[in-house]
DNA sequence: TTCTTCATGTAAATAGTTACATGATTCT
DNA sequence: AGAATCATGTAACTATTTACATGAAGAA
């Protein structure tokens, strides 16, 4: 099992407690979402590796029709997780697309650039989903 | 041609003064790298597309052996980037994994967790070598 | 002569998002 | 009844990095 960011961002949620995959992407959402996301399409491959390391143990809920299923860290999975955190790497990526553009429209006349400025302002009343 | 994130960055930094792959790069690295990174694989792939599309233009300079193709954007392609600059794109995209060990340290010992801190201090110590 | 920088380009791998299918439950 | 939420999962797509091959020119 070859660890990749994802493991310790799943990894350290359910170190905090027990949770399903929904759950994970709730919590990512809410915490770490900030300097970390994470999709479903991530999310869930990733369980499954790590449920076959014997990282987590996962466990189906019976609640009746609809499914669920819970997945716990386990002892080998929480030294692994405390080995994990002590790696190096520094470097901070961000990604801004309306820097990008202000940036270029300093070339433009200026009524333009303000145009430019002014977009994302009104793009910030589009609460995300998830807030 | 679909525009997508590399082209306004590229494009961009074309409308600023003609330049090859190579001084994209290093321009983009000592620019906009800070919000928005682009690699070699993205800018030269990119720079065929802007050409074929006609938005920019690229001629071969004949410095000896050495090879070397110039770009200077056209008046198509500026009419092309400085109507992309008004798209609507708010989100902003860090990723930290300094900040994603840290917030999963606190639950170790406390001289563990001030390992984890320490650790990426050393990293600085070594500078990026585009600075 | 050897090291660094200039310079182009791509293949392969890794990372990440989006969009959908599916269906139960709970809330109004 | 209808809408929202709970819940799992994946296929396809898009994005990005890494690592290499290649070779000339300039600096030490």
């Amino acid at each position: 099992m070859t660890p990749n960011a994802v493991t310790w961002a799943v990894l350290g949620l359910l170190g905090w407690r027990p949770m399903s995959g929904y759950d994970i992407k709730r919590a990512v959402d809410r915490t770490i979402r900030h300097f970390w996301a994470a999709s479903y399409g991530q999310i869930y491959p990733e369980l499954k590796r790590l449920e076959e390391a014997g990282w987590i143990s996962g466990k189906d809920a019976d609640r009746g029709g609809r499914s669920r299923r819970g997945y716990r860290i386990t002892a080998a999975g929480r030294r692994e997780l405390e080995g994990g955190l002590h790696g190096y790497e520094t470097r901070i990526e961000m990604r801004d697309e309306s820097l990008l553009r202000l940036v270029f429209a300093d070339g433009l006349p200026v009524e333009e650039a303000l145009g430019v400025l002014a977009a994302p302002r009104e793009g910030d009343r589009v609460a995300p989903a998830y807030l």
